[in-house]
DNA sequence: GTTAGCACTCACATATAAAGAGTGCTAAAG
DNA sequence: CTTTAGCACTCTTTATATGTGAGTGCTAAC
């Protein structure tokens, strides 16, 4: 499909014009921006040949021009222009990520915020899964006369913790114990060796051992499991409720798949070495057939590790939000494999 | 003002009708639920002098009559029967909160969503603050070569974490210098002590080693203001959106409201015995004229400590939301009370 | 290929009427 | 003095008709 270069320039004017209005756009008002003269008339017989490929669509026959999700589509691969992300821009984000660069789960945290925020839409950042990452440590700190913290650190950066409760007091001495044992046996090891049947068949290897240290066993798999779970972070869904072409109806049934971790991950982190926008149905998800997903998949120490994405109303600004969200993921790609190899 | 009890009969039974249904409700429907047996045209003399004394509302001079504000008031005040939860809810609550039963953090996370989820409105927990409370210990784990994370424990059982980031490498060694240098001058003092005019002149007193120690007392002095901030969690603020009497834009106030903690704050910790209900203006609130508050402060240790709160439209079941934040928030005063007993 | 002109369409707003729910009042009965 | 039946009245809701205006599609001329 070739389009004239005067076709492109109204599917553009099109656009542009309906994503800062949100109104039905018609053939006068494209004559005012478009940057040579024709009357409205040649604009309009235009405007029914875009309709006829599919790019454009009409909400009623009296009505302005609407861009179709195939007028976008082709807007986005081969019309618009993208504008890089100003200097000044790129400091402001920057600003925003540098005080959590040394903890990944406050760095992942703070560019979903930061997403949010620049985009006002509702914004996703998955973390990358620890499951082939190795164990680096796994220490224990004393936390109350029976009570203590076990903190699984990983290769990939990550770190999680989890406070579990023995029947008997805890002294340094017996912490210093559950470290070695743990250690000498699991450290090296990727991550994903936890499971319920390994930590059954260490139990058994530690004999009399194994008694005192069920309860640090069961809160390990616990805290390995939740690592081996790629986390899905959300924020701005309360963004959402700014935008007047989502029902009451439809923001709900956006908000509770925002809700569902599992199918956010399955749609988000399908490899793709850029920006990848999905429109309308190309989501494979009937409540997002209003909607449009700009996600964006980073690497840490070169290898695919975890997306960022907004979701929005189909109408929206997509040069503006690429940028953003490129600049973004490439920022915490280069944060996290920094963090990785100081390790 | 004293109401006869055929009066407090019919005033109940609007109440009870209006909140199931949603519409307001004629005299004849009242009829069909009274126990006792009279005539529209007398509930409906009933129901003018209940209008006259402020307790009903009549959206327009022709239709049924909808509770005031003053209405439930004197309902929730007087006339509604507390029910309390059979066991079969105890036991549910109960095993909803067990799993994160020995860390407060999770603990209070836990609550908020299990509130939200029971009763289907937005729920805030509201955490202690940790102002007047002991430094327990400050622990330190390597995290990289060149980070560790620092844990500030309190004799409240808070537990706060910061991960931070040195020029130099770290050692066991170095982290054990770390660990006795702010242990022996800060445990036993309250949390509040640290500011950053302390730290500063902690930084003086050790002399050469400040320029080694800067980056670990800037993480603690962070890690402190963190702790002595009441921590305010929401969740189920989407539940909200099932409310057809809450416009879009009524919507976006309230959520905007849930969104600023120190308001919350200073609407909820309220000190008060037992479960308030703020009903409309009642919460000072003026995005929140047509909601409800329901809120329980709990203590912990026989000291008021934290409050759990729902939020929903005034159009509420009172008595089942009452029996379920109290019910939680007696479950969370006593988990906390025995974790800070045991340590 | 482009443009002026014009009939035509359709959403939207406004006015009018009919239906229905529920009240308030009056007068009679208990 | 309280209760009740009866009925006119009010006000929302729904349906139907009417006018207005933005914007199109088509035709014929340039």
């Amino acid at each position: 499909m070739q389009l004239s270069t005067r076709k492109q320039k109204i599917l553009a004017a099109v656009i542009d014009l309906y994503v800062s209005t949100g109104e039905p756009v018609g053939s006068k008002a494209i004559c005012d921006i478009l940057d040579f003269s024709v009357s409205s008339a040649t604009v309009r017989n235009e405007l029914s040949e875009l309709s006829e490929m599919g790019l454009l669509d009409q909400p009623h026959t009296s009505a302005g021009r609407v861009p179709s999700h195939k007028g976008y589509r082709l807007y986005i691969d081969t019309l618009m222009k993208r504008r890089p992300l100003s200097s000044e821009e790129q400091r402001y984000i920057d600003s925003l990520l540098l005080p959590s660069a040394y903890d990944p789960q406050k760095l992942l945290d703070g560019v979903a915020r930061a997403l949010a925020g620049m985009t006002r839409f509702a914004a996703v950042s998955i973390t990358p899964s620890s499951g082939e990452a190795e164990i680096r440590a796994i220490q224990f700190v004393q936390t109350s006369r029976r009570t203590a913290m076990v903190i699984l650190m990983t290769s990939a950066g990550t770190m999680k913790s989890r406070v579990f409760h023995c029947d008997f007091d805890l002294t340094p001495d017996i912490l210093r114990v559950f470290y070695r044992v743990l250690n000498e046996r699991l450290v090296g090891l990727p991550v994903s060796t936890i499971t319920p049947a390994y930590i059954q068949s260490l139990a058994v290897s530690l004999g009399d051992m194994s008694m005192l240290m069920s309860s640090p066993l069961m809160a390990l798999l616990d805290v390995a499991q939740d690592a081996m779970q790629a986390e899905v972070l959300t924020d701005g869904e309360m963004n959402l409720l700014f935008y007047r072409e989502f029902s009451q109806d439809e923001l709900r049934r956006i908000m509770d798949f925002l809700s569902r971790p599992q199918e956010l991950s399955r749609m988000l982190m399908k490899p793709a070495n850029n920006v990848r926008v999905l429109i309308g149905e190309e989501t494979d998800q009937p409540e997002l057939s209003g909607s449009s997903v700009v996600v964006s998949r980073y690497a840490v120490g070169g290898k695919d590790a975890g997306a960022l994405a907004i979701i929005g109303p189909t109408r929206m600004n997509y040069s503006r939000i690429i940028s953003n969200i490129e600049y973004l993921s490439n920022s915490v790609g280069r944060m996290l494999t920094e963090l990785m190899d100081s390790e």
